[in-house]
Parts: structure tokens; sequence; C-alpha cells
RNA sequence: GGGCGGAUAGCUCAAUUGGGAGAGCGCUGCCCUUACAAGGCAGAGGUCACAGGUUCGAUCCCUGUUCCGCCUACCA
């Protein structure tokens, strides 16, 4: 039977379109709860529907995809659960920017056929990035793929966001939170980026009720919203202000006057003037001093972040000159009517945070507003605990500090958000009950409903209210942060709350791997609730891995242009050269084509039968490759095992190309490959002779003790010492690469020269030797050789075709070697002449230097010796 | 402001318990040697950020400094 032959060159493209379909047509990747094996299971970081492959999620599913190639080859249960998640405000701002271009707006399609429209594009064009995942190979189990609106994991949502409430772990209320004035909805503390800006601090005269002639100087970055102020705050204790607090001031540029009120906690006496307006409805600090205070809020910002300021009698041209216009806009307008009346003391550049929204970067503002916080303290404590006694375990460890310093500090989380797309909160209120039909929000017709309305929370909604009205019940019109249904898919997407086979199987996941920029976001909020939830961790590991930065070291972002398009690369060299290279952060394309040659070679020399043979029956090179393939698949396995991708790529990549390429080119075994690179290894697998169906399911290699050749290695690493050594010589005499040399070859060792005799073959066939002698003594005699030592071996080169070398270059490398070499005797003997040193130093340490200081002496020797023949040579030369 | 991590070859990074620092890419020279020029062989290139300390000996341990990155924070 003739065996196939592989082309010239490997064609990534016919290969891996042929095998992702018949990989997946196999039903390869499905995972059965009732199959054998002990469980290894892993749910993908769920990438946004809106989504498309970009390089940090090819190198995140790389990795998952290698962890789960390799134990599914290992004979685990393997699961690895697909899917994606609904990005509610990311999403929303994409069917908008489309509505928008046809001239039209959510609002005036209303809710229902703009969620229509929502499902319309997402079936359409939503799952882009799924198709991509399958492009990089990604054994997923797509049979199962999950979206996070899917009618099951929304009832998971509604069923948790019921019980945290029975439980009392979420709360209604009316507080001062993250706004976002574009995307027009509320944000949890970390959705906001903070970025250091240069502005202004501003030192503002606040004159004294009673004295209009006295000021207190009050310093504010943000003086647009004094208009908002209720109070003035000094430190109670600061001997300038003392007695002025129960006074009041008449507040610039309004009608009103505030008073001064002594707080320790919101001032800081040696900043600014020590003195410091409270607005406590547009600031965070002074939402809290206000609440110490009783102080009014006063509200001067609507939901686009534009003054009204009809609240806070402003003087008529201040009303003016504000109403309506931007923070941005009104800043200077203020600035200018301060200086107008003289109340601007000074205006100087300062330093501060600035926060964004993450999605948009528009600038967020402190709104006050009704909203649905998770009491979150007493879901953290269990999750703190978990990773503590390494139920839980970070890797790599330096990240376990992060998580436990945040959870530690972790606020109440603001869960509801003002937007349409996504799981609706399951609560009611009954306008019958309030006395009057609930507000309707102006920007888009929702009802607005009021702190004080009773509200229902039910899984479904409730035929009547429990007064017993029926009429008039009106659900809550906001929806729940993306985030909040990304932290049950751990067991939502396994079909909780159903208790399913999947779930009893599957459940705690043993591996989780994500970049540690949604640590918070998701991985921490997922331990909260698996905890609270399954009573039991979501997840043994956390594999944390690196952000892929650009050359500058930048994240790599749309906006700033410096994305790497891994589509692109693929296109280019490959799938699993893309793999490979995120694997190893080595470079792309040049692996593949080393290892398609390889197994090229070695069809090009397969013929007949193959026998079953033990390793004693085999060749001396078998015996060696084997025993190295022996110890790179202990290596892989060993890294794999501790999440070392870097370490197990390299070692393969070592062994497959310096050690079975460069050296040994009889045999193959790809299949130690395929969890890195799939592809090439599955269609290479196909055309060596094979049993079975598909690589995707043949056992991982594992190492076997037969295989271990500690004879093999050593002889061939002396076998390497010659070659190595007649490189070496060939280099110093410079004679040109692919001539063809005598040398005689002396053993310091009786086992070593019987080594040289029985490869004499392999050295002259590696080192591109006419002919090898092997002799009892080194022939150091002149004219006529030149002698190199290493180790073992000395090697001895007939100094002939001397027409073909340059005397002079050769007799300058000698030279250098030698000045080289003296400089390490030096170091050496100055070490050994050091009492200290041999006193105090290890016993074998001393001998070590010892032995390189014979050894260095040697070589100096040699060399010398070599010029004195290479002068000689010269001599001899000049004279013909 | 606080915390964490980092600074090693031109670039990206290794070096597990303190005893002459390595790889990949890039660069230089020589080779199209029938598996592979996306290749082979050889080579150059490092005050291991800086200053002290401990030690016979420090890239490694300690202290301080500078610079960079990330996280976090209410100096208005």
């Amino acid at each position: 039977m003739s065996i196939p032959q592989l082309e010239k060159t490997y064609s990534p493209h016919d290969v891996e379109d042929r095998w992702s379909q018949r990989w997946i047509d196999a039903g390869l990747f499905h995972a059965n709860p009732t199959d054998s094996g002990q469980p290894y299971s892993i749910v993908i970081p769920p990438p946004n529907v809106t989504g498309s492959l970009h390089v940090g999620h090819a190198l995140n599913n790389t990795l998952q995809d290698i962890l789960i190639r390799w134990r599914r080859m290992q004979g685990r249960n393997t699961l690895w659960m697909p899917g994606m998640d609904h990005a509610g405000i990311a999403t929303q701002n994409v069917v908008e920017r489309q509505l928008q271009a046809e001239g039209t707006t959510r609002e005036a399609l209303g809710r229902k056929a703009f969620l229509d429209r929502v499902w319309q594009w997402k079936e359409k064009s939503g799952g882009t990035i799924i198709s991509q995942l399958k492009r990089l190979g990604a054994s997923c189990d797509w049979d199962r793929q999950r979206f996070t609106m899917d009618e099951g994991l929304s009832e998971a949502v509604r069923e948790v966001f019921v019980r945290l409430h029975e439980d009392g772990l979420l709360y209604r209320g009316e507080r001062l939170i993250n706004w976002c004035p574009r995307c027009l909805t509320a944000l949890s503390d970390i959705e906001v980026e903070h970025e250091e800006i240069t502005g202004k601090l501003y030192t503002i005269r606040y004159p004294l009720a009673d004295d209009p002639s006295q000021f207190l100087l009050v310093a504010t970055t943000r003086p647009e919203t004094m208009l908002g102020d209720t109070a003035v705050a000094v430190h109670p204790e600061d001997e300038r202000y003392r007695h002025l607090i129960g006074k009041r001031v008449r507040l610039p540029l309004t009608t009103r006057t505030i008073p001064i009120v002594g707080d320790s906690i919101l001032v800081d006496r040696e900043f600014g003037t020590g003195a410091v307006k409270i607005t406590p409805a547009h600031d965070f600090n002074d939402f809290e001093a206000g609440m110490r205070h009783a102080l009014p809020r006063l509200k001067i910002m609507d939901i686009h972040a534009n003054l009204r300021v009809e609240g806070a009698l402003a003087e008529p041209n201040v009303m003016e000159a504000v109403e309506g216009l931007s923070v941005a806009k009104a800043r200077p307008k203020i600035e200018q009517l301060l200086i107008d009346q003289d109340l601007l003391e000074k205006a100087e550049p300062h330093k501060m945070a600035l926060g964004k929204c993450y999605r948009c970067k528009t600038v967020v503002e402190p709104l006050l507003s009704d909203q649905w916080f998770v009491n979150i303290k007493p879901l953290a404590e269990p999750a703190i605990q978990a990773v503590e006694d390494g139920r839980v375990r970070i890797i790599p460890e330096a990240w376990k500090n992060n998580y436990l310093g945040w959870m530690r500090d972790i606020k109440d989380w603001c869960v509801s958000r003002q937007i349409w797309w996504g799981h609706q909160i399951p609560a009611w209120y009954c306008e019958t009950c309030y006395g009057s039909p609930f507000l309707r929000r102006s920007s888009d017709g929702a009802p607005l409903i009021p702190s004080d309305a009773t509200v229902i929370v039910a899984k479904t909604k409730p035929g009547a209210c429990a007064k017993g009205h029926s009429d008039a019940l009106v659900q809550d019109p906001d929806v729940l942060d993306t985030w909040f249904s990304s932290a049950l898919w751990p067991f939502s997407t396994l079909g909780w709350p159903q208790q399913t086979a999947e779930l009893k199987t599957y459940y705690p996941t043993s591996t989780l791997v994500t970049g540690l920029d949604i640590l918070f976001f998701w991985v921490a909020r997922m331990i909260m609730m698996g905890l609270k939830f399954m009573g039991e961790v979501p997840f043994r590991d956390v594999y944390i891995h690196a952000l892929v930065r650009d050359a500058e070291g930048q994240k790599m972002s749309k906006s700033k242009g410096n994305v790497i398009d891994p589509l692109h690369v693929m296109e280019q060299y490959g799938t699993d050269a893309l793999r490979f290279t995120l694997a190893a952060m080595a470079s792309p394309g040049r692996f593949t084509n080393k290892i398609w040659n390889a197994a090229r070679f070695l069809l090009m020399h397969l013929d007949g039968e193959r026998a079953e043979v033990t390793p004693d029956q085999r060749s001396f090179p078998d015996r060696w490759i084997l025993s190295r393939l022996n110890a790179t698949i202990r290596t892989v396995t060993q890294e794999l095992e501790e999440y070392r991708f870097d370490r197990a790529s390299s070692a393969l990549y070592q062994f497959i190309w310096h050690e079975y390429c460069d050296k040994y080119i009889e045999m193959i075994k790809p299949a130690l490959l395929h969890p890195f690179m799939p592809f090439i290894t599955e269609e290479i697998w196909h055309t060596l002779p094979h049993e079975g169906a598909s690589i995707v399911r043949q056992p991982y290699p594992t190492a076997r003790s037969d295989w271990d050749s500690k004879e093999a290695e050593e002889e061939f690493a002396t076998v390497e010492e010659c070659v190595e050594l007649t490189n070496l010589a060939r280099g110093i005499l410079n004679y040109p690469a692919g001539q063809r040399l005598h040398f005689k070859g002396h053993a310091k060792a009786e086992q070593t020269r019987s080594i040289l005799l029985k490869h004499r073959q392999l050295i002259e066939h590696l080192g591109n030797i006419d002919h090898l002698m092997i002799g009892t003594t080194p022939e150091t005699t002149m004219p006529h050789f030149l002698v190199l030592t290493r180790g073992s071996v000395d090697m001895c080169r007939t100094l002939e075709h001397m027409e073909s070398i340059d005397l002079h270059k050769a007799k300058e490398n000698v030279l250098k070697q030698i000045e080289s070499l003296k400089k390490e005797v030096g170091r050496t003997q100055q070490k050994l002449g050091n009492s200290e040193f041999v006193a105090k130093a290890p016993p074998e340490v001393v001998t070590d230097h010892q032995e390189r200081l014979t050894r260095e002496s040697r070589m100096i020797r040699l060399f010398e010796q070599a010029l004195q023949q290479i002068t000689l040579e010269q001599r001899i030369h000049h004279s013909t």
C-alpha cells in the first residue's frame, strides 16, 4: 500500500475548514454527564453578543482550549460550556445607533417594538464571535450554547432576585449613584473609570450673613455645583473657624443663606482653605455629610447633566446665564459671574480624578435617584473565606491580595439600569394603593416610581397587590446590570434552578480562565453568587492571564487604533500558528511549517510494515529521541498542571525543533502537541499510520519508563560534543561551511573512546566530516594539528586545504579565544587565592573552581599551540 | 494619597531555594547540503535600573532612591 505524501507547504485554510466541520459533525466535543471519567469543566467567559474576536479573546480561548483538549485526551469527562452575554448597555447602544441612522429613536418605537428590534438584530448578526471562536478551533460543546437572555437563564435571574430580596440582601432606595448622562443610566462603582486630569481649584468668597464685609474662603474644583450648596463645613477643632460654626453665609449668585457646620470627617484642615462647601445632591462625600447634619438635598442637574437651577433661588442673571447648560459650559460662566462680583479669590491648576463611563467615556455625574442595591457585605464574607482557605485558588497567586483587598472594602452594588435591553426587574407597584398614577419619565415615557411606593417582588406578575387591587400593577421599568446575570453563569448554564444531571456532574467547574480586567466585575461576583445559591464555590482554580498589549505597552483598543486582528493572523499564518504564538508568546508563522516539513520528511521515508519494537531493539537514535520525548511529555504535562502555558509550549518547541528536527528526523509524535495546535496535528496524524477516527479523543501521551535511556542521552551528549568541537574548529579556521574535512578524536577515558568508535559514522554525518580517526593520544605534533578540548573529548584537526582558509583571520580568532580565556583564568585564580573563599565556600564549589581552572589553562595551552601552527603555516605559505 | 507588580541582550521575556545569566525574535558572516531559505551553521551583543548593607561570594536577601505599569482612594 502506498503511503500518502504531504504537499510541499502546509496550507492551513483547507485543513482548518475541513477539520472544524468534521469535529463538530462527529460530536467529538459533546459532553455527557453520564460518561465515565472524572469530570473536568470550564465555563467560557461569555463574550458580548455585539462583539467580534479580538486578540484578547483569542488568547483567552486558546488557553481554555489547550486545557480542555488536554484533559479530554487524558480521558476526563470534559465539558466546555460556551455562550454569549447580552451586554445590556453595549448592545442597546448598537441598536440605538442603527435607529439614529434611520432617523428614529427607541422612545419613538416604544419599549416592545424596540426590544423586538434588538432580538432581530441578535438573531441576524449577534453571533459573529461564536463562528470566530469555532474558527479558532475552540472545542466547546456547541450543542449546549447559552445566552444570558435565554428563558432558562432569565428564570435563574428572577429566582435569584426574589430570594435575595426575601433574605434582605436586596433593597430599593434613593441614593447618590454614578450616572452616565449619555447612556442615561446608573452605573455601578466599578463601571466608572478614573482618569487623572489637571483642573482648577477655585477659591470663592462666601460672605458671612451677619457681616457681609467678612468672608469665608471656600475651595472647590466644581464651582458650578455651588448653586446646589446647602451648607459650608469647617473642622470643629480649627481655631480659625471654630467661632463661625452655627452662623450662616450668604451663598453667592443666589438669594439663599446656608449654615456653617462643623464636620471632622469631611474637612481636612490642611487642604485648601480648610472650609468646604456641601452639595449633598451632587457629591458622594457631601451626600454623607448631608445625612450627618440633616441637610436638604438640592438637585440642580437633569439626567443629561445640564443645569436646572429653578429650586436654587439663583439670582435672575445667573439663572439666565447657566440654565440648561452642560457642566463644561456652565463652569466658565460661573467663574465669570464670580469675577464680576469680585467673589473669586483665586483659581489655581489642580490635579484631580475625573470619573468616566467605561462604555462610552462620557464624564459621569453623581446623581440622586431611586435604585436597587445588593446588600453585599453578607455575600462578600463567605467569598473572602473561600479564597483565604484555598477552596478557590487564584493563579498566579499575586492577584489573591488584590481580590481580598477589594472584597474587604466592597460597597453595595447598584444593580438597576435605566435601559430596556436586559432582564426587567421582577418588582411591581400598585398605583391604586399609591393613590395616584406614577409619573412618566420625560425621556422615554416609562413610569417614574416614587421612593415611597410599596414594592412587590415576585418571579411573575402578581394577580393582585396585598390589598387585592389587580387593575393597576406597574412593573419596575428598569433592567438589571448585565453582570447580575453573568454572576450566575457557572450554574445557570447548567440548568439551575432545576437540579439537572449537568449541574450535579459539572458543578463546581474546574477552572476559570480570564483576564485581570474582570476579576471584580465577574469573578468575585460569581464566587459570591455561587456560594449563596449553590452552597459551593463555582470553580476550583481561577487562572488569570496577561492582557495583550501593543508595542508601547498600551492596552489594545479600537479607539487607539492599535489592535492586532487575530483573524488577519489566522489568514496569513494559520490558526495553529496564532494559537501557539499566543500560548508561547513566540513569533508566528515558522513553527507550523517546520512541523509540516518534518512530517513530510518522515512520510517520504516510511515504507513497509511497522512492527512494534521494544526499546532495546531500537537503534541508538531511536533510543535517544524516545528518551527525550519522554522528558518532554513529563515537562509539558507538569507545566500544564501548573498553568504554565509558556513553559509547556517552549518545551514542545525546543523538543520538536532542536531535538527532533535538528538532530533526529526519523520519527514523529504529534499527539502531544494537539491541544496547542489542533489542526495541523489532526492533519498529520491522519496521514500517519493510525487507529481511530480523530486525534481529538486519542489518549494524551504519558511518559513510559522503558523509554527513559540515560545511556542514550549520555552517549548523545558525547556525540554532540564532538560535533560542536568540529564546528568550532571550522569557525576558528574559517573553513567554508560545506567543506568536508578530516578530524581526529581523542577520548580521555576508555568509556568515551568506545562511544566514539560506536558512533563514528553518526559523528561524521552530523559534523560533515570526511573521515574521523579515533586515536589514543592527542596529536599535538607541529605543524599538523589544531587541538580543541571540551569536557571528555579532544578534537584534532589536520591542517589541510590551507588554500581555502584565511590564515590571518584564523590567527585573529585564536588570539581572541586566548584573550577571553586568560581573563577567565585570572578571575578563577583570584577566587581560589582567597583563603576565606576556600575556607567558607562549600567544598563542591571549590572543587568546581579548581576543575574550571585546569580546563581553562589547558585550553589556553592548546590554543597557543594552534597559534604557533598557524604562524608556521603562514610562513610556509608565504615562502611558496 | 495608599497598595501591588515590574526594571536582565536592540525587542519580548526566562533563570524554584545566593556559587560564572539563557531562549525566541532581530542583527552580522558563510551556505539554495533533495523535509523545511518561514531553512542550516557560526558569531556579535548584558555595570542583571541606581546607591548602600548582609556575605568568602549578591541578578537573587535587606534598606533607600529613580523610573514604569496596574489597582484603589472623598484632599473639596
